[in-house]
RNA sequence: CGGGGCGUAGCGCAGUCCGGUUAGCGCACCUGGUUUGGGACCAGGGGGUCGCAGGUUCGAAUCCUGCCGCCCCGACCA
C-alpha cells in the first residue's frame, strides 16, 4: 500500500493534505504559503476556467489585464476597501539589489534603490482597475463596461492550506462599470447566477444563493451576494462571490459620466470572483478515502482504459478502437500504455486522480465480446457488451454527474438543521455540524456574540427565504427570516 | 503571533535520551529473471552536505547556542 492515505474519520485535514498531494493536484513550494499547481491540478483548473470564462463571454463580458501592481495612493483611495485589506499586504519597496559588500556571493537590498512611492501587491484590483476607467468614461454611451481578467493576486495570510487559502491564487475578477444603480445591481445578482449554474452544473455541487450580513460583506461593496457550499465535515465554504459596490469606487476614484441630459453622474459599479479555492471545495464536497473523486464535466480525463494484463498489441488495438470512438464524442480518454505496472497498481492509481470511469479490457472480455466499466463515483464494476460500451460510457459519465449532486444534494439536507433556541443551536454545532437554519435579530452585535460563543458566522441570507414570524436564536427578539448559520472556512 | 509536534536518500520512518567502526529499514528507482483480471516475487545495484550556522570534544545525526523551514491546533481571512 505504497499511497496510503489518512482517513477522513480519523483526521479531515490530513485526509484533505493528502489527497492534494497523492493526487497530484498541487505540491508545497520552497515559498512560505505559496504551493506549486501540477500538471493534474492546473488542468482541473484549465476545465474551470475555460467553462467559467465562456459563461462570462456569452453574457457579454470581455477579458483584459490589469497590473500586478498598485501604487499606494491609488490603493489607499477608496478607505474601506484599503483598510479591509491593509492587514494582508505585500509591499514592493526597492527596485534593485546589489552585491553585499560583507558577505561574498551574496547580495542585498540596495539601499539607494528605494521606490519614492510603494507599490502594493494587489490582493485584489479594484483600485487600478477604477483609477484607469476613469480615464474611460465620459458619457452614458460609454457604459457599460463589462469587464473580466484572469489574474493571480497575493492576500498575506498568517495560515494557508493548498487551493483552500494560499498567498498567492488564481482567480477571475469582474469589474463592471453601468449608467443606473438597478442595471449594476441586475449585473451582480446575473453573474451570481452564472456562479450558481457553475457549481452546481459543472462541479456538482450544491450551493446556497444569499448575500452576506454588513461584517461579512466585501469591504468596499454595499451588497455582496454569494454562493456557500457545504463540505463534507459539517463546514461551510464560501464558493464564490459578487459585490454590488454601489457608488464607492467612482467617487474614490471621480469616475462620473454625463447622462442623456448632459447631467454629470458618478458611475455605479460591480465586481465579482472565484479562485482556485473551487478546486479545494471540489475536493471536500465528493472525494472519499480512496481519494480524489471528480464530477466528469470538469475531470482532466473522464474515461481512461487499462488493458489487462498488460498492452499487448491486440488489446492496445481494441482499446485505441474504443478510444477513438469515446473521442468521437467528446470525451476525453486516456489509454493506458505502461507495462511496468500491473492492472490492481493502475486500479488503485486512476481511483487516486478520481478518473471518473474506468475500463478495463483484458483477453476474457475480448473472447466473450465485453469490457468492465467501473465507475468511481460508487466503485461500481459491471460487465458491458463491447457492441453498446459507447452510448454505456456516455451515459454513465451523466449519470455520475448526476449522482454526485444528488449525493451532495442530500448530505447537505441531512446536514441542515432548523434550530430555534440557543441551546440546541451549540449542541447541534458540537455534535452534527452543518448548516443551522435560524432566525436573527438582525444586529451584528447579536452576530458577534453568537461568533464569540461558538465560532459560528452567518454564512448567508437566503435570497429566497419565505418571510416567517419567529424569535431571534440568541436575543429572542422578533425576526421574520430565517438565516445560515455555521463555521466556515 | 500563541500552544504542540517535526526536520536523517524522491517518499515514509528508526537511530538522538546515554557521543564511538563503514548511518539503517520499508516504499520508490536501476539491471536481470519469473509473474500478471485489485497495489507481484526473487536476486543484484545506485542514491545521504543527518534543515542551516557556530560551539564543546580525540571523535557529533546524537550534547550546547543561535537561526531557518514544515505540519497540527487557535487568533485573522476568499
Amino acid at each position: 500500500m505504497a499511497k496510503e492515505i489518512t482517513g477522513r474519520d480519523e483526521n479531515y485535514s490530513q485526509w484533505y493534505n493528502d489527497i492534494v498531494k497523492k493526487a497530484g493536484l498541487a505540491d508545497n513550494s520552497a515559498v512560505r504559503g505559496c504551493m506549486v499547481i501540477k500538471p493534474y491540478g492546473y488542468a482541473l483548473w484549465e476545465n474551470m476556467r475555460d467553462q467559467l470564462d465562456s459563461m462570462f463571454k456569452e453574457t457579454g463580458h470581455v477579458n483584459a489585464y490589469f497590473p500586478l501592481f498598485v501604487p499606494k495612493s491609488l490603493f489607499e483611495a477608496e478607505e474601506k476597501n484599503a483598510e479591509g485589506f491593509a492587514k494582508e499586504c505585500a509591499i514592493v519597496t526597492h527596485y534593485r539589489l546589489k552585491n553585499d559588500p560583507s558577505q561574498k556571493g551574496r547580495l542585498m537590498v540596495d539601499p539607494e534603490a528605494k521606490l519614492e512611492e510603494e507599490l502594493i501587491v494587489r490582493p485584489t484590483s479594484e483600485a487600478i482597475i477604477w483609477n484607469t476607467y476613469r480615464d474611460w468614461i465620459q458619457s452614458y454611451r460609454d457604459l457599460p463596461i463589462l469587464i473580466n481578467q484572469w489574474a493571480n493576486v497575493v492576500r498575506w495570510e498568517m495560515r494557508t492550506r493548498p487551493f483552500l487559502r494560499t498567498a498567492e491564487f488564481l482567480w477571475q475578477e469582474g469589474h463592471t462599470a453601468h449608467a443606473t444603480r438597478d442595471e449594476a445591481i441586475r449585473e451582480s445578482l446575473m453573474i451570481h447566477d452564472v456562479y450558481t449554474k457553475f457549481a452546481e452544473e459543472y462541479m456538482a455541487m450544491p450551493v446556497i444563493k444569499g448575500y452576506k450580513t454588513e461584517s461579512e460583506r466585501f469591504a468596499g461593496a454595499d451588497e455582496t451576494y454569494t454562493i456557500e457550499a457545504l463540505m463534507q465535515d459539517g463546514k461551510a465554504l464560501q464558493a464564490g462571490t459578487s459585490h454590488f459596490l454601489g457608488q464607492n469606487f467612482a467617487k474614490a476614484f471621480n469616475v462620473t459620466f454625463s447622462n442623456d441630459k448632459n447631467e454629470n453622474e458618478y458611475v455605479w459599479a460591480t465586481s465579482w470572483g472565484v479562485s482556485t479555492r473551487l478546486i479545494g471545495a471540489l475536493i471536500m464536497t465528493h472525494s472519499d478515502d480512496e481519494g480524489l473523486v471528480l464530477p466528469p464535466k470538469l475531470a482532466p480525463t473522464q474515461v481512461v482504459i487499462v488493458p489487462i494484463p498488460k498492452p499487448d498489441a491486440v488489446l492496445l488495438d481494441k482499446a485505441n478502437q474504443i478510444a477513438t470512438a469515446l473521442k468521437a464524442r467528446g470525451i476525453r480518454v486516456l489509454v493506458d500504455k505502461d507495462e511496468t505496472k500491473r492492472p490492481g497498481f493502475k486500479f488503485a492509481e486512476y481511483e487516486m486522480k478520481g478518473i471518473p470511469v474506468r475500463l478495463g479490457l483484458g483477453n476474457r472480455d475480448l473472447e466473450n465480446n465485453t469490457i468492465e466499466v467501473a465507475r468511481r463515483d460508487t466503485k461500481e464494476k459491471q460487465s458491458v457488451s463491447l457492441d453498446n460500451v459507447i452510448d454505456h460510457v456516455e451515459n454513465l459519465l451523466a449519470e455520475i454527474q448526476k449522482n454526485l449532486f444528488e449525493r451532495s444534494v442530500k448530505f447537505r439536507s441531512e446536514h441542515t438543521t432548523r434550530v430555534d433556541n440557543f441551546y440546541d443551536f451549540k449542541e447541534i454545532l458540537e455534535t452534527k455540524g452543518g448548516f443551522l437554519l435560524c432566525h436573527w435579530d438582525g444586529t451584528s452585535e447579536t452576530e458577534d456574540k453568537i461568533k464569540e460563543e461558538t465560532k459560528a458566522t452567518i454564512r448567508c441570507i437566503p435570497l429566497d427565504a419565505p418571510e416567517e414570524e419567529g424569535k431571534c436564536v440568541y436575543s429572542g427578539k422578533p425576526s421574520k427570516r430565517r438565516v445560515f448559520f455555521a463555521k466556515a472556512y
